[in-house]
DNA sequence: CGGACACTTGAATTCAGTCAATTCGCGTGG
DNA sequence: CCACGCGAATTGACTGAATTCAAGTGTCCG
């Protein structure tokens, strides 16, 4: 199930260093605040795709730090279904919880291979107690996160499926471009239609059928581990339409 | 629009007295520490049924404690409809914004009367620095809200309206009963069909029919201001049967 | 080149939405 | 106390969107 393999320290890579600072959750620590940062950390890993980085039910005692790839969370269904509440791209954090020793209520797992850096509860309370400028950065993420949660919850429910499709779509473009990748090309996409069904809450087959319709209409193509917008007002509007 | 009606003084409630305290986020703080808090509310308020206490974009500045009464929290589409994100209740903490300048992503709107005690950005601050103990209360019922949202939205996505009508009234019976509702009686539920099918991301006539047909089936009747559980285990079982 | 997995397609079905017309329940004012 | 009126709830007929099942076809990777 987990196949996570622990860097030997050679091999890790120094906060300060790392490319995903820029959109972590300290981004505003200084270079003092970044050793006392590092001391803290508990491991670095990497994951295969298909590795979970923890399950619904598990009690991780950690919190992470995704350096590179993607990751999905999500709820499982009793009836087999499940919703991908977000996909997590470097410099996301992730399984945070106010009380690190209660167990999560949603799974972790990559779609691609992944780099990521873990701290565990008892060096994260370490932390904010000693940069106290660390809690406002970590009450803006858990913002963040509950208005993409509102915002994704408000379209899952109330929008039809074209429109669903095209604002998750732009939503994951909107995040890649902030990391530097140029969306005017094709893009490595390693959501299979299954995923982005899940996602926003329609069947695999009837997620086919939109996206060949979005395809026909020259909008944007996305298949193969790959996407490619072909027409970005098009795709933009029918996202903006939603709200 | 707005009907808040401002309190006098000698009408308003002391933080250490109101009853909401065992459900609010100030639940741990001593007699001292209330009285601190007690300085720093800004006002109390009554809203009337269907008063806003804020829309979607507004910029409150402010964070409110229900004291009585049901507020839903909604998002609204270009198509006319809108999604519930949640409902609150006495004690519920609502408004929140980790920057207060920031304008808001979603509106509040009383569905019953309401009296309602508002803090603003300023002496929030204040409190969160005076009181640390206040900071982790925060992070708690971050996290609660971001669990509740977690939920909603996979069961919203993913699951068929009789189970999410189920699920959706076992959670409110449940606030219900915690804050001492006797949940076997008839109970008072303000909201109607169409506020429950905004909820749960179905059409308001085809809400009525799975009301109807729970109630035909004898387990739960709700409608015209009222609810009545008339088969406990089926609809528990119902609701659970979802995850 | 072969196998696995992802994607595609069609047909039949079902669940949910739309529109429009009543009916019901409740509060208001006579 | 009753008639009235309004919003909420209900109903029927119809439409349409999305699911299901099952059988292909395509693409990638070893």
């Amino acid at each position: 199930m987990k196949h996570t393999a622990k860097l030997p320290k050679e091999l890790q890579l120094s906060c300060a260093d790392c490319s995903t600072r820029r959109h972590a959750w300290f981004k505003h620590c200084n270079t003092k605040e970044l050793n006392d940062l590092q001391e803290h950390r508990t491991a670095q890993h990497t994951l295969k795709a298909g590795d979970y980085l923890f399950m619904e039910g598990d009690t991780p005692g950690a919190a992470f730090t995704l350096q590179e790839g993607w990751v999905i969370c999500f709820k499982s269904l009793s009836n087999g279904r499940r919703q991908i509440l977000s996909v997590a791209f470097s410099g996301d954090y992730l399984g945070y919880q106010s009380d690190m020793s209660q167990p999560i209520d949603y799974s972790a797992m990559a779609v691609s291979d992944c780099r990521i850096c873990s701290f565990n509860g008892p060096s994260i309370m370490h932390l904010l107690q000693k940069q106290p400028s660390l809690i406002q950065s970590l009450l803006e993420i858990q913002q963040q996160q509950a208005i993409a949660c509102r915002t994704r919850l408000t379209y899952v429910g109330q929008a039809p499926a074209k429109q669903k499709l095209a604002y998750f779509l732009t939503n994951i473009l909107a995040k890649l471009e902030q990391r530097g990748v140029d969306i005017r090309e094709t893009i490595d996409f390693p959501l299979t239609h299954e995923d982005v069904a899940d996602a926003i809450g329609i069947t695999s087959v009837h997620m086919c059928r939109v996206a060949i319709e979005l395809r026909r209409a020259g909008i944007v193509d996305c298949r193969h581990n790959h996407i490619r917008v072909t027409d970005f007002p098009a795709l933009k509007a029918l996202a903006q339409s939603v709200f």
